[in-house]
DNA sequence: GTTGACGTTGACGTAAACGTAAAGTATATT
DNA sequence: AATATACTTTACGTTTACGTCAACGTCAAC
């Protein structure tokens, strides 16, 4: 029914590409994310015909972005580092513009674990209540 | 045309209400809120015609709502306790409910914050590197 | 000639918690 | 009346990061 053998597999691996699904799965995203990331203007792959093409360098580009993601950034964040990233030869601003987004990201975390904290505080005291009165009703509390 | 006195100061506070207003400005949030609120059945207010008319009860409900949404809740989940205490008679199953729900929360929130912690590792290393390259250009990084 | 795999665009849907008009009602004062 | 104030309802807009169709293109295989 086929060749058995070739069909998708990059015949002469000349320029390492990939297409939308290579890329959505090794990263586990979807081809609609990989689009979406293009509409905001984060990537920008080439084009054979209609089909997008995506380099090394799109790769490590989607990358970056997966990674700040992980770190909380907005993807407008992270689209104008990886702008900064492009240009290339602002190479200080680069770095200093990525110094200052995280080191407010960093207080904006370090704010938000304080409000975690707090909550806990007060949802474990909560808790410790509810299970005093539970206890003294003579309900067992931990099968729950 | 009236009698020049009572206007808006209510009359005897026999049985203490409040406006919407009152109920917004007194606790910062705006009528849309709690208009919203109502919407989602977390509140029902009695009406004087076309405008609603708040009870104790009710500014108690609305003081657990903001407390619940403080510590993280949502609407939802919140309209869910809000009811238990409503039906009363099954306090231990209200009781065993919010406590369920008060740990589950809670559990999301160590999570949450063990997400921040790593996320505020990674970060700092980050910053470490960078601060290193742009030292080593001679380029001061506190005055980012 | 049709099936299947893969790709495309476009547009609407989702979630949460409201914001923001738009337009009407009711009451009280001027 | 006219004005001012407070309140009402209805309904669409906002934000973020996609999901979910729908309908169509293209290419190779059978």
């Amino acid at each position: 029914m086929s060749i058995t053998q070739a069909h998708h597999i990059t015949p002469p691996p000349k320029t390492e590409t990939y297409t939308i699904t290579e890329l959505s799965e090794e990263f586990g995203i979807t081809p609609r994310t990989i689009r979406f990331y293009e509409d905001k203007g984060l990537i920008h792959p080439r084009r054979n015909g209609m089909n997008r093409v995506y380099s090394r360098r799109d790769r490590a580009r989607l990358l970056l972005i997966l990674r700040g993601k992980r770190l909380g950034f907005s993807l407008a964040d992270i689209r104008e580092m990886l702008d900064l990233y492009d240009i290339g030869d602002g190479q200080v601003e680069q770095l200093r513009t990525m110094l200052r987004k995280s080191r407010e990201r960093i207080a904006s975390l370090e704010a938000q674990r304080r409000d975690i904290d707090d909550a806990i505080s007060e949802l474990s005291s909560g808790c410790g209540q509810i299970e005093a009165v539970l206890a003294r009703k003579g309900v067992p509390v931990d099968e729950i």
